[in-house]
RNA sequence: GGAGGGAUGCCGGAGCGGCCAAUCGGAGCAGACUGUAAAUCUGCCGCCCUAAGGGCUACGCAAGUUCGAAUCUUGCUCCCUCCA
């Protein structure tokens, strides 16, 4: 692994502001990775993606193992090369997948049988096959292979889960041999701020280049998410890189930035950006909504992308009534572009020291959905008991 | 001129005596989505009442039959197909 595979720069609280040296590059952190599977983040090119902010992104060993083949991404001369992608790579090792297609999984200590989603065959994946996998794709960072506990489970199937993560982070690390690729162990134990302490305390004695807290925003309501987010990050050393995985509300990456964490992954922008939710400073937004039909402006009016440069709120939500596959794309770049900007900001706000300001003022200018709805049909109520003369 | 067939909620289209405010699509109105089996999924969708629930008006129009009709009978209006 690369010498000096993180520097941290500057801290401002419990938040940090760092870089990440790879060999495709130094990637500035807090960092966000977009979500590319399937070695493509769905509806844009490389250079889309580069053209966004971003300097990394995530990619998947169980999927591209399935299709089209490790073997044929590492003959095509690897996936930086196969995806025409000079950035940053890291790809995720399939433990999420065996907790995502669970009822397609079966897990042993030996590792995890699966059924391939897309033609029912069976596959076996052990730690040092996800090790293996991973070096022949040739990413930047690398991942352990884990089990990821579901919100809900004992404590005792969570301990076992995590205590066999453990004995598999061993078993990566032993198998990992490439000097190229940074690996990176996965800190379980669900929902339990013990199990957590006790994951965080044996995998940092491993002393990986970087850690990972796994198993979160898995349907647990928020306010569990972010103390164990807190508690554990705080558990981790100081000097490497901290990567939430799974994390990407924008919310919510103000508020793991504020508790320690360096870098994020999340599916979340780019796919509800592909079912027409955007994201604006206010909060965020469906594009579908009768209201934008004749909206002659932007989504967002203060967004610099080249969507909101270009076209109106009501183009865009006619493309989505219409199914046209434009709207995926435009949305996909907006959303992207917003957590962009969103990621430059924090960064910034920690350099100058005013960070704690930024996620204050971000967090109450930020309006969940939710707390939108209810804010609308609270007007709507108010009106309808003026109008009628209460 | 003759012979058939049909008119159902915003649209298409089931239902063919009570379990029908009416199956199912679509449109419309909202919501969800967090290491992507996702261009996916969920809810609402005649009107009124705060919910359980209740009330009202409804299946072209009118008059009947019946305890009870979107469903049966008769007349009327309009539409479609075929033969002249």
């Amino acid at each position: 692994m690369p010498q000096n595979h993180f520097n941290l720069l500057k801290t401002c609280h419990n938040a940090r502001a760092g870089e990440l040296n790879t060999p495709h590059g130094k990637v500035p952190t807090p960092l966000f990775m977009p979500v590319g599977s399937q070695a493509t983040v769905k509806t844009l090119t490389p250079e889309d993606v580069k053209g966004l902010g971003f300097n990394m992104l995530l990619a998947n060993t169980y999927h591209l193992y399935l299709r089209p083949g490790i073997d044929v991404i590492k003959k095509l001369g690897g996936l930086h090369k196969f995806m025409v992608w000079d950035g940053a790579i890291l790809t995720d090792s399939g433990g999420y997948q065996v907790f995502s297609l669970s009822p397609l999984c079966k897990i042993t200590d030996d590792g995890a049988t699966f059924r391939s989603h897309i033609d029912g065959s069976e596959h076996f994946l052990t730690p040092e096959l996800a090790v293996k996998y991973q070096e022949s794709l040739g990413a930047d960072v690398i991942m352990v292979l884990d089990e990821c506990s579901a919100y809900g489970d004992s404590k005792d199937k969570v301990r076992k889960a995590m205590e066999r993560t453990h004995r598999w982070a061993e078993r990566c690390l032993k198998a990992h041999k490439s000097k190229n690729q940074a690996l990176y162990a996965i800190v379980q134990g669900g929902m339990f701020p013990d199990l957590r302490q006790a994951s965080a305390e044996y995998l940092t004695k491993l002393d990986f280049p970087g850690y990972a807290i796994g198993g979160l925003s898995v349907g647990e309501p928020k306010e569990v998410t972010m103390p164990l987010v807190e508690q554990t990050a705080a558990l981790l050393p100081p000097d490497k890189p901290r990567y939430l995985m799974g994390v990407g509300a924008p919310e919510d990456l103000v508020a793991g930035v504020a508790r320690g964490i360096d870098i994020f992954d999340c599916a979340l922008p780019t796919r509800v950006a592909r079912n027409g939710a955007l994201f604006t400073r206010q909060g965020r937004v469906n594009i579908r909504r009768a209201t934008y039909s004749k909206m002659d402006k932007p989504i967002d009016p203060t967004c610099d992308c080249s969507t909101c440069r270009t076209f109106s709120a009501a183009y865009l939500n006619h493309l989505f009534r219409a199914e046209e596959l434009l709207a995926l794309r435009l949305a996909t770049i907006h959303n992207l572009r917003f957590i962009s900007n969103l990621m430059k900001d924090i960064r910034n706000a920690i350099l100058d020291g005013t960070f704690d300001v930024f996620a204050k003022d971000f967090l109450s200018g930020y309006k969940t959905t939710n707390e939108q709805t209810r804010v609308e049909q609270k007007e709507k109520w108010l009106k309808g008991r003026e109008n009628s003369g209460i």
